[in-house]
RNA sequence: GGAGGGAUACCGAAGCGGUUAAACGGGGCAGACUGUAAAUCUGCUGGCCUUUGGCCUACGGAGGUUCGAAUCCUCCUCCCUCCA
């Protein structure tokens, strides 16, 4: 069978593993764990490599489980953080849960008869069992000493500050414990994760020697960055989520447009599955013909497929077009409402009209596209205000019944991508 | 416990009695260029207004001196360094 490993390392997916894992995994189909923590109702595009990761696993044959942490959620893990967190009531942990695993339907396929990939809550085995249990049969095998030599606990513990709760502390416990359960209920020997949770992963394996005397294995990916160094998955708006509700189609796929040249190639390994003929072919053609950004555009295309599927997609790509090569002045007033359902928008009773109009200044500041009346003035000073995608010349303007679109729309735009839609309200 | 140093706008950092809504750098926003990229250049970057001007709020907090204070004095709070 083909070795999932060369694959991560042909797409530079892999940052570290444990030894032996690569025969693991040549020589036969594995059951394999990433674990999703339920801290929101969705996942965002940080956990986009561990997926993919587990894509690769499945296309290659192997078993992937995605283990949500219904119970571990209700904990906080101390990786990577400076404070102690914030705790997940149960029922807000369950329902974050459910949310992630319809995410993840659109990238692990759930039927098929080989390999199905699996959900799994640690709610259920970490829920029931007690405290006296859990302490004599998992707490016995770990050393305090060894748990508080690690890195991220030892920063905490270091810190006089904010200090680290026994609560955060048991973290590697549980999760070690997750592997333990899944090795016993799934046959699990792999444990796959982001560098930051390495530690985690070989306390795990460790426990599933000393408790079955089975041999596990971890594999963890490289944390993702821009090439100016800044955290992958923000926008200027804040985190890009795979939830449409929170991150529209349109919006996801202009985060992917965006995306500088410096990135796009190393992005399409990441986050598509195209052959690697295929994204030598684009690497190319950022170096001969950068204009045609056409990296980006089959990065953003591969990715918002993926996701948003072939209607999500196309809602994408129209509101692309009308925006950034078109003009919206050629479309009709029901196209220009479906282009920008994905946008901002509000509403505007008509009688705002009246007279001799209402100013672009208030517009703009109602809208949100400006934070103050002053800034308003001196965006437009500035050339950068624009009515139905014209420049508006003067701080004076105003705009009437006549700008309106068809009578019902006007849009708003600062810059070159906010844009602000006004629906007449009759 | 003793001796000093500091706290300024989103961040860093000047200013040390008046022309200071506060130099400079970063960040942010916009414009030009371009490819919805990067780099570069330019403008803007407390609020409101009837905008070559006016008013209000603002240099850790509270008082005071002064015609006038971020700038001087007193007390308080918090940070840092050195000595015990």
């Amino acid at each position: 069978m083909k070795n999932v490993l060369d694959e991560y390392l042909a797409r530079d997916l892999m940052q570290d593993a444990t030894e032996g894992v690569s025969e693991h995994l040549r020589d036969a189909p594995r059951t394999i764990y990433i674990g999703f923590d339920p801290t929101a109702s969705s996942l965002h595009l940080g956990s986009l490599v561990p997926i993919m990761g587990l894509v690769h696993a499945q296309r290659a044959g192997h078993t992937p489980i995605a283990l949500v942490g219904g119970g571990t959620g209700l904990i906080g893990d101390p990786s990577g953080k400076t404070a102690e967190r914030q705790l997940l009531t149960r029922e807000l942990a369950a329902q974050n849960a459910q949310g992630i695993r319809a995410q993840l339907e659109h990238f692990l396929d759930f039927e098929v008869k080989t390999n199905p990939a699996r959900m799994r809550n640690n709610l259920d085995w970490l829920g029931d069992i007690t405290l006296v249990d859990f302490l004599r049969d998992v707490g016995k095998h770990f050393s305090v000493n060894q748990m508080m030599a690690k890195e991220s606990v030892k920063r905490r513990i270091q810190d006089e500050e904010s200090g680290i709760s026994f609560t955060e502390f048991s973290y590697a416990l549980l999760q070690s414990y997750d592997f333990l359960e899944l090795y016993r209920r799934e046959g699990c020997t792999v444990q796959m994760g982001g560098s930051d949770q390495w530690g985690n992963i070989t306390t795990g394996i460790d426990l599933v020697r000393r408790m079955e005397g089975a041999r596990a294995f971890g594999v963890t990916y490289p944390l993702v960055t821009n090439s100016s160094g800044a955290k992958f998955g923000k926008s200027e708006s804040g985190n890009v989520w795979l939830d449409p509700e929170l991150t529209s189609p349109f919006r996801f796929y202009q985060y992917w447009i965006n995306v500088e040249d410096a990135d796009a190639v190393r992005y399409l390994k990441f986050f598509t599955l195209l052959g690697h003929d295929e994204i030598a072919g684009l690497a190319e053609a950022v170096e001969r013909e950068p204009y045609r950004r056409a990296a980006q555009r089959a990065l953003a295309e591969d990715v918002t497929r993926r996701l948003h599927g072939e209607a999500g997609l196309a809602a994408a790509e129209r509101a692309t077009k009308a925006l950034f090569s078109g003009a919206i002045e050629g479309l009709s007033a029901d196209e220009i409402a479906d282009v920008f359902a994905d946008m901002p928008s509000s509403e505007l009773p008509l009688d705002e009209l009246g007279g001799a109009g209402k100013p672009v200044i208030d517009l703009l500041v109602e809208s949100g596209l400006a934070s103050s009346r002053g800034d308003a003035r001196r965006s437009i000073d500035g050339g950068g205000v624009y009515v139905n995608n014209v420049r508006v010349e003067s701080v004076d303007v105003a705009v009437t019944t006549e700008h309106m679109i068809e009578g019902r729309f006007l849009l708003l735009r600062k810059g070159k991508k906010s844009y602000h839609l006004l629906a007449l309200l009759a």
